[in-house]
DNA sequence: CCCGCGATCATACCTACGTATGACGCGGTT
DNA sequence: AACCGCGTCATACGTAGGTATGATCGCGGG
Protein backbone atom coordinates (compact mmCIF):
# COMPACT_ATOMS: atom_id res chain seq x y z
CA UNK A 1 0.00 0.00 0.00
CA UNK A 2 1.32 3.38 -0.83
CA UNK A 3 1.38 6.00 1.77
CA UNK A 4 -1.85 7.63 1.75
CA UNK A 5 -0.96 11.52 0.28
CA UNK A 6 -4.63 13.05 1.62
CA UNK A 7 -5.38 16.72 1.16
CA UNK A 8 -2.19 18.54 0.37
CA UNK A 9 -2.84 22.02 -0.07
CA UNK A 10 -2.15 23.16 -3.37
CA UNK A 11 1.62 23.74 -4.48
CA UNK A 12 2.33 27.44 -4.34
CA UNK A 13 4.24 28.66 -7.63
CA UNK A 14 7.30 29.46 -5.76
CA UNK A 15 8.08 25.23 -5.39
CA UNK A 16 6.83 24.73 -9.00
CA UNK A 17 9.24 23.40 -11.42
CA UNK A 18 9.49 24.39 -15.23
CA UNK A 19 11.33 22.17 -17.59
CA UNK A 20 13.10 23.96 -20.01
CA UNK A 21 14.01 22.02 -23.42
CA UNK A 22 15.80 23.56 -26.26
CA UNK A 23 18.77 23.47 -28.04
CA UNK A 24 19.09 27.04 -28.40
CA UNK A 25 21.47 27.82 -25.05
CA UNK A 26 20.70 31.40 -25.50
CA UNK A 27 16.54 30.78 -25.52
CA UNK A 28 17.18 28.35 -22.40
CA UNK A 29 19.08 31.44 -20.23
CA UNK A 30 16.68 33.86 -20.92
CA UNK A 31 13.95 31.13 -19.86
CA UNK A 32 15.66 30.63 -16.99
CA UNK A 33 16.24 33.64 -15.90
CA UNK A 34 12.66 35.01 -17.01
CA UNK A 35 10.62 31.71 -14.90
CA UNK A 36 13.70 32.72 -11.88
CA UNK A 37 12.14 35.91 -11.62
CA UNK A 38 8.60 35.24 -10.74
CA UNK A 39 9.77 32.99 -8.14
CA UNK A 40 9.86 29.25 -10.07
CA UNK A 41 12.37 26.08 -9.89
CA UNK A 42 14.03 25.67 -13.12
CA UNK A 43 15.34 22.48 -15.00
CA UNK A 44 17.35 23.16 -18.05
CA UNK A 45 17.95 20.45 -20.97
CA UNK A 46 19.30 20.82 -24.44
CA UNK A 47 18.07 17.82 -25.78
CA UNK A 48 15.13 15.27 -24.93
CA UNK A 49 18.37 12.30 -24.48
CA UNK A 50 19.33 14.87 -21.49
CA UNK A 51 15.55 15.07 -19.84
CA UNK A 52 15.42 11.48 -20.29
CA UNK A 53 18.93 10.35 -18.73
CA UNK A 54 17.95 11.45 -15.26
CA UNK A 55 15.01 10.56 -13.68
CA UNK A 56 11.97 12.82 -13.71
CA UNK A 57 11.06 14.80 -9.97
CA UNK A 58 7.64 14.06 -9.28
CA UNK A 59 6.71 17.41 -7.92
CA UNK A 60 4.23 19.77 -9.23
CA UNK A 61 5.85 21.82 -12.50
CA UNK A 62 5.08 21.33 -16.04
CA UNK A 63 7.82 21.69 -19.36
CA UNK A 64 8.48 24.02 -21.93
CA UNK A 65 9.64 21.99 -24.95
CA UNK A 66 10.88 23.39 -28.40
CA UNK A 67 9.18 21.12 -31.55
CA UNK A 68 12.18 21.00 -33.45
CA UNK A 69 14.76 18.85 -30.80
CA UNK A 70 17.92 17.27 -31.36
CA UNK A 71 17.28 13.33 -32.08
CA UNK A 72 13.55 12.96 -31.02
CA UNK A 73 11.03 15.75 -32.09
CA UNK A 74 9.04 17.82 -29.39
CA UNK A 75 5.78 16.59 -30.63
CA UNK A 76 7.29 12.23 -30.79
CA UNK A 77 8.49 12.97 -27.47
CA UNK A 78 4.85 14.34 -26.48
CA UNK A 79 3.29 10.93 -27.98
CA UNK A 80 5.97 9.57 -25.58
CA UNK A 81 4.71 11.09 -22.30
CA UNK A 82 1.09 10.54 -22.91
CA UNK A 83 1.55 6.80 -23.86
CA UNK A 84 4.12 6.30 -20.20
CA UNK A 85 1.33 8.04 -18.64
CA UNK A 86 3.68 10.97 -17.50
CA UNK A 87 1.37 13.78 -17.15
CA UNK A 88 3.49 17.07 -16.96
CA UNK A 89 2.01 19.68 -18.84
CA UNK A 90 3.88 20.85 -22.36
CA UNK A 91 4.12 23.95 -23.70
CA UNK A 92 4.92 24.44 -26.91
CA UNK A 93 7.74 26.80 -28.97
CA UNK A 94 8.81 26.82 -32.44
CA UNK A 95 10.31 29.03 -34.96
CA UNK A 96 9.45 27.43 -37.73
CA UNK A 97 5.82 25.85 -36.88
CA UNK A 98 2.71 25.70 -39.10
CA UNK A 99 -0.70 24.93 -38.56
CA UNK A 100 -1.13 21.25 -38.89
CA UNK A 101 1.65 20.88 -36.13
CA UNK A 102 0.38 23.24 -33.50
CA UNK A 103 -3.03 21.30 -33.96
CA UNK A 104 -1.69 18.02 -33.62
CA UNK A 105 -0.10 19.43 -30.37
CA UNK A 106 -3.09 20.86 -29.06
CA UNK A 107 -5.19 17.52 -29.77
CA UNK A 108 -2.69 15.38 -27.91
CA UNK A 109 -2.84 17.57 -24.88
CA UNK A 110 -0.66 20.73 -25.38
CA UNK A 111 -1.56 23.40 -22.66
CA UNK A 112 0.12 26.21 -25.32
CA UNK A 113 1.64 26.45 -28.79
CA UNK A 114 3.83 29.91 -28.95
CA UNK A 115 5.64 30.98 -32.04
CA UNK A 116 9.14 32.50 -31.28
CA UNK A 117 9.38 34.94 -30.74
CA UNK A 118 6.99 34.99 -28.08
CA UNK A 119 6.38 37.98 -25.66
CA UNK A 120 7.41 36.95 -22.06
CA UNK A 121 4.10 37.52 -20.89
CA UNK A 122 2.60 35.52 -23.13
CA UNK A 123 4.87 32.44 -21.90
CA UNK A 124 4.42 33.25 -18.37
CA UNK A 125 0.40 33.41 -19.46
CA UNK A 126 0.73 29.50 -20.59
CA UNK A 127 3.15 28.19 -17.35
CA UNK A 128 0.33 29.48 -14.71
CA UNK A 129 -1.99 27.68 -16.91
CA UNK A 130 -0.35 24.95 -17.32
CA UNK A 131 0.90 24.96 -13.45
CA UNK A 132 -2.75 25.24 -12.47
CA UNK A 133 -3.88 22.46 -14.60
CA UNK A 134 -0.91 19.99 -13.60
CA UNK A 135 -1.99 21.26 -9.43
CA UNK A 136 -5.96 20.21 -10.49
CA UNK A 137 -4.56 17.38 -12.41
CA UNK A 138 -2.61 16.23 -9.42
CA UNK A 139 -5.08 16.64 -6.92
CA UNK A 140 -7.51 14.32 -8.30
CA UNK A 141 -4.85 11.52 -9.41
CA UNK A 142 -3.98 11.93 -5.26
CA UNK A 143 -7.33 11.15 -4.30
CA UNK A 144 -7.82 8.58 -6.47
CA UNK A 145 -4.55 7.00 -5.31
CA UNK A 146 -5.77 6.92 -1.71
CA UNK A 147 -8.62 5.01 -2.81
CA UNK A 148 -7.29 2.61 -5.16
CA UNK A 149 -4.96 2.14 -2.03
CA UNK A 150 -7.63 0.76 0.31
CA UNK A 151 -9.40 -1.01 -2.42
CA UNK A 152 -6.07 -3.00 -2.67
CA UNK A 153 -6.38 -3.97 0.37
CA UNK A 154 -9.66 -6.02 0.30
CA UNK A 155 -9.41 -9.70 -0.83
CA UNK A 156 -10.97 -10.74 -3.81
CA UNK A 157 -14.38 -11.51 -1.85
CA UNK A 158 -14.39 -8.51 -0.67
CA UNK A 159 -14.14 -6.56 -3.53
CA UNK A 160 -16.76 -8.91 -5.55
CA UNK A 161 -19.11 -8.10 -2.48
CA UNK A 162 -18.25 -3.91 -2.83
CA UNK A 163 -18.94 -4.29 -6.35
CA UNK A 164 -22.54 -5.85 -5.40
CA UNK A 165 -23.31 -3.65 -2.76
CA UNK A 166 -22.41 -0.58 -4.84
CA UNK A 167 -24.70 -1.78 -7.98
CA UNK A 168 -27.22 -1.21 -5.43
CA UNK A 169 -28.39 -5.29 -4.19
CA UNK A 170 -29.71 -6.60 -0.89
CA UNK A 171 -27.51 -8.90 0.67
CA UNK A 172 -29.54 -11.55 0.47
CA UNK A 173 -29.31 -11.18 -3.16
CA UNK A 174 -25.40 -11.06 -2.99
CA UNK A 175 -25.44 -13.66 -1.13
CA UNK A 176 -27.67 -15.75 -3.50
CA UNK A 177 -26.02 -14.22 -6.67
CA UNK A 178 -21.93 -16.07 -5.42
CA UNK A 179 -23.46 -18.95 -3.24
CA UNK A 180 -23.27 -17.85 0.19
CA UNK A 181 -25.03 -17.08 3.33
CA UNK A 182 -26.21 -13.68 3.85
CA UNK A 183 -24.70 -13.56 6.83
CA UNK A 184 -21.25 -14.37 5.24
CA UNK A 185 -21.96 -11.06 2.96
CA UNK A 186 -22.43 -9.25 6.29
CA UNK A 187 -19.25 -9.82 7.83
CA UNK A 188 -17.73 -9.41 3.68
CA UNK A 189 -19.57 -6.11 3.70
CA UNK A 190 -18.47 -4.79 7.76
CA UNK A 191 -14.60 -5.49 6.56
CA UNK A 192 -14.99 -3.65 3.26
CA UNK A 193 -16.36 -0.68 5.11
CA UNK A 194 -13.87 -0.65 7.42
CA UNK A 195 -11.38 -1.18 4.93
CA UNK A 196 -12.28 1.23 2.22
CA UNK A 197 -12.59 4.09 5.75
CA UNK A 198 -16.22 4.53 5.18
CA UNK A 199 -18.92 4.82 7.31
CA UNK A 200 -21.98 5.08 4.97
CA UNK A 201 -22.66 3.19 2.14
CA UNK A 202 -23.37 6.71 0.27
CA UNK A 203 -19.81 6.96 0.71
CA UNK A 204 -18.98 3.44 -0.42
CA UNK A 205 -20.55 4.03 -3.50
CA UNK A 206 -18.53 7.76 -4.20
CA UNK A 207 -15.74 5.96 -3.48
CA UNK A 208 -16.38 2.48 -5.89
CA UNK A 209 -17.37 5.53 -8.80
CA UNK A 210 -14.25 6.38 -8.43
CA UNK A 211 -12.60 3.34 -9.16
CA UNK A 212 -15.69 1.94 -11.50
CA UNK A 213 -16.47 -1.31 -9.91
CA UNK A 214 -20.10 -1.31 -9.75
CA UNK A 215 -20.95 -4.86 -10.76
CA UNK A 216 -24.34 -5.01 -11.87
CA UNK A 217 -25.12 -1.92 -14.20
CA UNK A 218 -28.70 -3.03 -14.91
CA UNK A 219 -31.30 -0.09 -15.39
CA UNK A 220 -33.30 0.36 -11.89
CA UNK A 221 -35.39 3.22 -13.78
CA UNK A 222 -38.75 2.85 -13.98
CA UNK A 223 -40.97 5.81 -13.58
CA UNK B 1 -41.11 17.77 -16.75
CA UNK B 2 -39.75 16.93 -20.24
CA UNK B 3 -40.46 14.03 -21.59
CA UNK B 4 -38.08 11.32 -20.95
CA UNK B 5 -35.07 10.47 -23.37
CA UNK B 6 -33.74 7.12 -22.53
CA UNK B 7 -31.83 5.07 -24.58
CA UNK B 8 -31.82 5.99 -27.43
CA UNK B 9 -29.19 3.96 -29.74
CA UNK B 10 -26.33 5.98 -31.43
CA UNK B 11 -27.18 7.85 -34.15
CA UNK B 12 -26.02 6.80 -37.50
CA UNK B 13 -23.84 8.99 -39.53
CA UNK B 14 -26.50 8.94 -42.42
CA UNK B 15 -28.79 10.96 -39.68
CA UNK B 16 -26.06 13.35 -38.76
CA UNK B 17 -26.55 17.10 -40.08
CA UNK B 18 -23.33 19.03 -41.13
CA UNK B 19 -23.69 22.70 -40.91
CA UNK B 20 -21.22 24.25 -43.68
CA UNK B 21 -20.54 28.25 -43.37
CA UNK B 22 -18.42 29.64 -45.76
CA UNK B 23 -18.70 32.83 -48.37
CA UNK B 24 -17.32 31.12 -51.51
CA UNK B 25 -20.03 29.38 -52.97
CA UNK B 26 -17.65 27.46 -54.85
CA UNK B 27 -16.21 26.05 -51.60
CA UNK B 28 -19.55 25.22 -50.36
CA UNK B 29 -20.65 23.02 -53.28
CA UNK B 30 -17.76 20.79 -53.10
CA UNK B 31 -18.40 20.41 -49.57
CA UNK B 32 -21.49 20.13 -50.02
CA UNK B 33 -20.93 16.63 -52.35
CA UNK B 34 -18.37 15.82 -50.18
CA UNK B 35 -20.35 15.05 -47.08
CA UNK B 36 -23.59 14.12 -49.18
CA UNK B 37 -21.30 11.19 -50.77
CA UNK B 38 -21.10 9.77 -47.97
CA UNK B 39 -24.37 9.68 -46.40
CA UNK B 40 -24.65 12.94 -45.05
CA UNK B 41 -27.27 15.51 -44.66
CA UNK B 42 -25.94 19.42 -45.21
CA UNK B 43 -26.93 23.22 -44.41
CA UNK B 44 -24.90 25.72 -46.67
CA UNK B 45 -25.03 29.06 -45.23
CA UNK B 46 -22.75 32.01 -46.76
CA UNK B 47 -22.34 34.41 -43.36
CA UNK B 48 -23.16 33.47 -39.46
CA UNK B 49 -26.47 35.96 -40.01
CA UNK B 50 -27.49 33.32 -42.63
CA UNK B 51 -26.76 30.34 -39.89
CA UNK B 52 -28.69 32.51 -37.18
CA UNK B 53 -31.28 33.63 -38.79
CA UNK B 54 -33.37 30.43 -38.86
CA UNK B 55 -33.60 27.84 -36.09
CA UNK B 56 -30.60 25.40 -35.18
CA UNK B 57 -32.12 22.40 -35.60
CA UNK B 58 -31.93 19.98 -32.81
CA UNK B 59 -30.53 16.90 -34.14
CA UNK B 60 -26.90 15.29 -34.13
CA UNK B 61 -24.52 17.21 -36.16
CA UNK B 62 -21.63 19.47 -36.32
CA UNK B 63 -20.16 22.77 -37.86
CA UNK B 64 -17.55 23.48 -40.78
CA UNK B 65 -16.81 26.81 -40.21
CA UNK B 66 -14.17 29.14 -42.44
CA UNK B 67 -12.64 31.62 -40.05
CA UNK B 68 -12.36 34.09 -42.31
CA UNK B 69 -16.63 35.22 -42.37
CA UNK B 70 -18.72 38.57 -43.56
CA UNK B 71 -19.86 40.22 -40.46
CA UNK B 72 -18.99 38.54 -37.43
CA UNK B 73 -15.62 35.78 -37.46
CA UNK B 74 -15.42 31.92 -37.10
CA UNK B 75 -14.12 32.63 -33.55
CA UNK B 76 -16.02 35.02 -32.24
CA UNK B 77 -19.48 32.68 -33.66
CA UNK B 78 -17.40 29.98 -31.73
CA UNK B 79 -17.63 32.04 -28.36
CA UNK B 80 -21.00 33.04 -28.84
CA UNK B 81 -21.70 29.02 -29.11
CA UNK B 82 -19.89 28.58 -26.18
CA UNK B 83 -21.30 31.03 -24.32
CA UNK B 84 -24.93 30.58 -25.08
CA UNK B 85 -24.43 26.72 -24.28
CA UNK B 86 -24.62 25.62 -27.81
CA UNK B 87 -22.82 23.00 -27.93
CA UNK B 88 -22.35 21.75 -31.60
CA UNK B 89 -18.73 20.83 -32.15
CA UNK B 90 -16.56 22.90 -35.23
CA UNK B 91 -14.67 22.35 -37.39
CA UNK B 92 -12.34 25.49 -38.39
CA UNK B 93 -11.31 26.11 -42.50
CA UNK B 94 -8.90 29.06 -43.26
CA UNK B 95 -7.00 30.12 -46.12
CA UNK B 96 -5.00 32.30 -44.15
CA UNK B 97 -5.10 31.48 -41.07
CA UNK B 98 -1.61 31.07 -38.28
CA UNK B 99 -0.70 29.68 -35.36
CA UNK B 100 -2.01 31.91 -32.90
CA UNK B 101 -5.79 31.93 -34.13
CA UNK B 102 -5.37 27.80 -34.36
CA UNK B 103 -4.36 27.64 -30.92
CA UNK B 104 -7.18 30.09 -29.72
CA UNK B 105 -9.67 27.85 -31.69
CA UNK B 106 -8.52 24.66 -30.18
CA UNK B 107 -8.07 25.87 -26.77
CA UNK B 108 -11.85 27.20 -27.06
CA UNK B 109 -12.65 23.64 -28.24
CA UNK B 110 -13.03 23.15 -31.72
CA UNK B 111 -12.60 19.87 -33.18
CA UNK B 112 -9.73 20.49 -36.00
CA UNK B 113 -8.32 23.37 -37.57
CA UNK B 114 -7.81 22.80 -41.42
CA UNK B 115 -5.75 24.99 -43.38
CA UNK B 116 -7.07 25.61 -47.64
CA UNK B 117 -6.73 23.67 -49.44
CA UNK B 118 -6.96 20.19 -47.56
CA UNK B 119 -7.50 17.13 -48.38
CA UNK B 120 -10.95 15.56 -48.64
CA UNK B 121 -10.12 12.85 -46.37
CA UNK B 122 -8.88 15.06 -43.62
CA UNK B 123 -12.30 16.55 -43.81
CA UNK B 124 -14.27 13.68 -43.65
CA UNK B 125 -11.86 12.22 -40.74
CA UNK B 126 -12.65 15.19 -38.83
CA UNK B 127 -15.98 15.46 -39.17
CA UNK B 128 -16.63 12.08 -38.29
CA UNK B 129 -14.49 12.68 -34.70
CA UNK B 130 -16.89 15.47 -34.46
CA UNK B 131 -20.08 13.76 -35.26
CA UNK B 132 -18.35 10.90 -32.53
CA UNK B 133 -18.09 13.75 -29.88
CA UNK B 134 -21.54 15.04 -30.81
CA UNK B 135 -23.03 11.72 -30.24
CA UNK B 136 -21.00 11.53 -26.98
CA UNK B 137 -21.84 14.98 -25.52
CA UNK B 138 -25.79 14.57 -26.48
CA UNK B 139 -25.73 11.06 -24.56
CA UNK B 140 -24.48 12.09 -21.71
CA UNK B 141 -26.90 15.33 -21.77
CA UNK B 142 -29.99 12.92 -22.21
CA UNK B 143 -28.76 11.23 -19.63
CA UNK B 144 -28.10 14.06 -17.12
CA UNK B 145 -31.52 15.66 -18.55
CA UNK B 146 -33.98 12.95 -17.63
CA UNK B 147 -32.52 12.96 -13.71
CA UNK B 148 -33.05 16.39 -13.92
CA UNK B 149 -36.05 16.39 -15.30
CA UNK B 150 -37.10 13.81 -12.05
CA UNK B 151 -35.28 16.01 -9.65
CA UNK B 152 -37.86 18.88 -10.35
CA UNK B 153 -40.28 16.94 -9.74
CA UNK B 154 -39.02 16.51 -6.15
CA UNK B 155 -40.63 19.19 -3.35
CA UNK B 156 -38.07 21.49 -1.24
CA UNK B 157 -38.09 19.19 1.64
CA UNK B 158 -37.85 16.19 -0.38
CA UNK B 159 -34.56 17.81 -2.08
CA UNK B 160 -33.06 18.91 1.15
CA UNK B 161 -33.67 15.32 2.89
CA UNK B 162 -32.15 13.68 -0.76
CA UNK B 163 -28.87 16.16 -0.19
CA UNK B 164 -28.77 15.01 3.18
CA UNK B 165 -29.64 11.23 2.50
CA UNK B 166 -26.99 10.74 -0.35
CA UNK B 167 -24.61 12.68 2.10
CA UNK B 168 -24.41 9.50 3.94
CA UNK B 169 -26.47 10.34 7.49
CA UNK B 170 -28.97 8.21 9.05
CA UNK B 171 -32.57 9.12 8.86
CA UNK B 172 -32.43 10.33 12.69
CA UNK B 173 -29.17 12.58 11.76
CA UNK B 174 -31.24 13.99 8.70
CA UNK B 175 -34.16 14.58 11.19
CA UNK B 176 -32.61 16.53 13.90
CA UNK B 177 -30.44 18.20 11.56
CA UNK B 178 -33.71 19.83 9.81
CA UNK B 179 -35.56 19.71 13.18
CA UNK B 180 -38.16 17.09 11.95
CA UNK B 181 -38.71 13.90 13.79
CA UNK B 182 -37.53 10.66 12.11
CA UNK B 183 -41.10 9.14 10.52
CA UNK B 184 -41.25 12.35 8.90
CA UNK B 185 -37.59 12.33 6.97
CA UNK B 186 -39.01 8.31 6.28
CA UNK B 187 -41.66 9.68 4.45
CA UNK B 188 -39.89 12.47 2.25
CA UNK B 189 -36.92 9.35 1.84
CA UNK B 190 -39.37 7.10 0.07
CA UNK B 191 -40.94 9.87 -1.69
CA UNK B 192 -37.77 10.52 -3.08
CA UNK B 193 -36.44 6.97 -4.36
CA UNK B 194 -39.93 6.89 -6.26
CA UNK B 195 -40.14 10.10 -7.56
CA UNK B 196 -36.51 9.99 -9.01
CA UNK B 197 -37.03 6.45 -10.05
CA UNK B 198 -34.63 4.38 -8.18
CA UNK B 199 -34.99 1.62 -5.79
CA UNK B 200 -31.29 1.25 -4.09
CA UNK B 201 -29.35 4.11 -2.27
CA UNK B 202 -26.61 3.51 -4.36
CA UNK B 203 -28.53 4.66 -7.66
CA UNK B 204 -30.00 7.66 -5.62
CA UNK B 205 -26.10 8.36 -4.63
CA UNK B 206 -25.03 8.05 -8.33
CA UNK B 207 -28.25 10.27 -9.80
CA UNK B 208 -27.18 12.78 -6.58
CA UNK B 209 -23.67 13.07 -7.78
CA UNK B 210 -24.88 13.87 -11.69
CA UNK B 211 -26.56 16.73 -10.22
CA UNK B 212 -24.24 17.33 -7.55
CA UNK B 213 -26.70 18.28 -4.67
CA UNK B 214 -25.24 16.21 -2.06
CA UNK B 215 -25.37 18.51 1.43
CA UNK B 216 -22.78 17.58 3.70
CA UNK B 217 -19.10 17.15 2.11
CA UNK B 218 -17.02 16.78 5.35
CA UNK B 219 -14.42 13.85 5.47
CA UNK B 220 -15.99 10.77 6.44
CA UNK B 221 -12.40 9.16 6.25
CA UNK B 222 -10.29 7.69 9.24
CA UNK B 223 -8.03 5.16 7.88
C1' DC C 1 -66.07 27.61 1.54
C1' DC C 2 -64.34 23.22 0.49
C1' DC C 3 -60.77 20.48 -1.72
C1' DG C 4 -56.27 18.94 -2.67
C1' DC C 5 -51.56 18.97 -1.75
C1' DG C 6 -47.70 19.27 0.98
C1' DA C 7 -45.92 18.77 5.40
C1' DT C 8 -46.04 16.99 9.79
C1' DC C 9 -46.30 13.19 13.28
C1' DA C 10 -47.81 8.68 15.80
C1' DT C 11 -48.33 3.69 16.07
C1' DA C 12 -47.29 -0.60 14.30
C1' DC C 13 -45.06 -4.10 11.76
C1' DC C 14 -41.78 -6.08 8.82
C1' DT C 15 -37.47 -6.20 6.56
C1' DA C 16 -32.64 -5.04 6.15
C1' DC C 17 -28.31 -4.01 8.22
C1' DG C 18 -24.41 -4.50 11.53
C1' DT C 19 -21.84 -6.82 14.76
C1' DA C 20 -20.44 -9.95 18.47
C1' DT C 21 -19.44 -14.71 19.66
C1' DG C 22 -18.16 -19.06 18.39
C1' DA C 23 -16.96 -22.51 15.23
C1' DC C 24 -14.76 -25.22 11.22
C1' DG C 25 -11.82 -25.95 7.10
C1' DC C 26 -8.13 -24.84 3.98
C1' DG C 27 -3.70 -23.33 2.31
C1' DG C 28 0.56 -21.36 3.07
C1' DT C 29 4.30 -19.94 6.53
C1' DT C 30 7.22 -20.42 10.31
C1' DA D 1 3.25 -29.28 13.95
C1' DA D 2 1.57 -24.94 15.08
C1' DC D 3 0.02 -20.70 13.31
C1' DC D 4 -2.39 -17.36 10.67
C1' DG D 5 -5.22 -15.28 7.23
C1' DC D 6 -9.13 -16.13 4.65
C1' DG D 7 -13.50 -17.88 3.96
C1' DT D 8 -17.45 -19.96 5.53
C1' DC D 9 -21.66 -20.30 8.55
C1' DA D 10 -24.94 -20.22 12.83
C1' DT D 11 -27.22 -17.85 16.64
C1' DA D 12 -28.46 -13.75 18.67
C1' DC D 13 -29.32 -9.04 19.54
C1' DG D 14 -29.71 -4.29 18.56
C1' DT D 15 -30.23 -0.62 15.24
C1' DA D 16 -31.79 1.32 10.81
C1' DG D 17 -34.79 1.43 6.94
C1' DG D 18 -39.43 1.12 4.67
C1' DT D 19 -44.30 1.35 4.51
C1' DA D 20 -49.17 1.30 5.82
C1' DT D 21 -52.88 3.55 8.42
C1' DG D 22 -54.62 7.47 10.31
C1' DA D 23 -54.56 12.03 11.78
C1' DT D 24 -53.72 17.32 11.98
C1' DC D 25 -52.47 21.69 9.91
C1' DG D 26 -51.77 25.45 6.45
C1' DC D 27 -52.18 27.24 2.02
C1' DG D 28 -53.81 28.25 -2.51
C1' DG D 29 -57.36 27.34 -6.17
C1' DG D 30 -61.90 26.27 -7.81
Amino acid sequence: MTRPNQAQPPAQPSSALVIVVDDDEGIRASLDSLFRSVGLQTRLYGSPAELLAGSLPDGPGCIVLDVRLPGVSGLDLQSQFVRQGISYPIIFMTGHGDIPMSVRAMKAGAVDFLSKPFRDQDMLDAVTAALERDAQHRAEAAAKEDIRAQYETLTAREREVMGHVTAGLMNKQVAALIGLSEITVKIHRGNVMRKMGVRSLADLVRKAEALGVSQTRRTTDQT
